[in-house]
DNA sequence: CCGCGTTGACTGAATATTCAATCAGTTATT
DNA sequence: AATAACTGATTGAATATTCAGTCAACGCGG
């Protein structure tokens, strides 16, 4: 048995390395250059054969978009154990942290310019209405239990989960299509939210 | 002498109309489906026209995205006479208001696609790094001169505008490509940042 | 004022390339 | 022998780009 990365066990193999393939390509092209031709030379098999087994281009890209975002939201599993505000520091650190490798900016990258293929595609639209709503409610929970907990003031947790989402989402656009790098100063400034908005004050 | 919206004098007219008709296309048809036979169906003029002013689609579309960028950082025009929070509170408004018509829109969208071509192209990037750098730039000589009044507290401008900044283009990247619009949410929790965090208690 | 050459705006038709998709056939598996 | 996995070559449509030539304006020497 081959389990690979974050991909799924081999119920079909070759999928597997049809979507893997998908991703190499994607990474090493931008969307805007990524043809079918590029992604069979990341393919061990032939070009043809992807064909086999998607109907279409857009069939495989989107395939490909489920299989990305879905592999996203379960790497956000956090250690339930950890207490609301540190799940919430870890959660928003994911997209804030500086410090990222070149895997986290190419990843970061592709999303990104997936997600604006959304302005004009409504498969795409869709897919990523649905991860902003689950995103978005997975932080308003956390806030709800902080505040249950007596951690944070009573705030409401949807209003505070829409913009630390939205927050989020901007830095990860900007990360990917500018160089004015202002994750640092976001952070700092987000620490200043927590302390002034968010948290209770006798801790 | 014909003043037409958001475009100069005539200086060369034809390089006007084209990229009045290059806009039209890129609302009509979206980014990926910009193809200079469209964008030649919006102007007067014929196709071939279109390389006698530009060597290629890729210029013609560099020079369309900083006519872009500069009517978007010119029609920023603030009330002087406004005070600090007034401006900072209109400026944000301009993105994060609900209420916008179907011009704004596809003006978001339309930014927004072409601001993802940054991921992978180069020249696209450096655009929107000083586009980005710019209204940064803005937003902390608002905040700047907002605690000089001892209306802010004794916050640090740069810090505070990267956050602003940050949320105002997720709000609108995730305007155009998703329907779950939290813009209100964000607004409201807006105005509990400014309340909690910005603004000095003596008021 | 007249021809005449030059230039730049402009056009319609042609070309070249890219690329998704198909197909006729082969190999492997059961 | 039937079905599924797989391949290499090919096709047709979409699309950026080029090209050969027209037209109108302008300058200028005779």
């Amino acid at each position: 048995m081959t389990s690979d990365g974050p991909f799924p066990e081999d119920p079909t193999e070759t999928r597997v390395e049809i979507l893997k393939a998908t991703d190499a390509a994607l990474r090493r092209h931008g969307y805007a250059d990524l043809t079918i031709d590029r992604i069979s030379r990341e393919f061990p098999k032939s070009k043809s054969l992807l064909y086999h087994h998607y109907d279409s281009k857009d069939e495989l890209l989107l395939d490909f978009l489920g299989y990305l975002l879905t592999s996203f939201e379960d790497g956000l599993g956090l250690d339930p154990d950890a207490s609301p505000h540190e799940r919430l520091t870890t959660l928003l650190n994911r997209v804030l942290d500086p410090a990222s490798d070149r895997d986290d900016d190419a990843f970061r990258r592709a999303i990104t310019e997936l997600r604006v293929q959304g302005a004009s595609d409504e498969a795409y639209r869709q897919q990523f209405t649905e991860h902003d709503r689950l995103l978005r409610d997975r932080m308003a929970d956390i806030v709800a239990e902080g505040v249950e907990a007596g951690v944070y003031r009573e705030v409401d947790p949807d209003q505070v989960a829409a913009m630390l989402h939205t927050l989020a989402s901007g830095s990860m656009v900007q990360t990917a299509t500018s160089d004015a790098d202002a994750r640092a100063a976001v952070r700092a400034e987000l620490d200043a939210y927590f302390e002034h908005r968010l948290l209770a004050d006798g801790r």
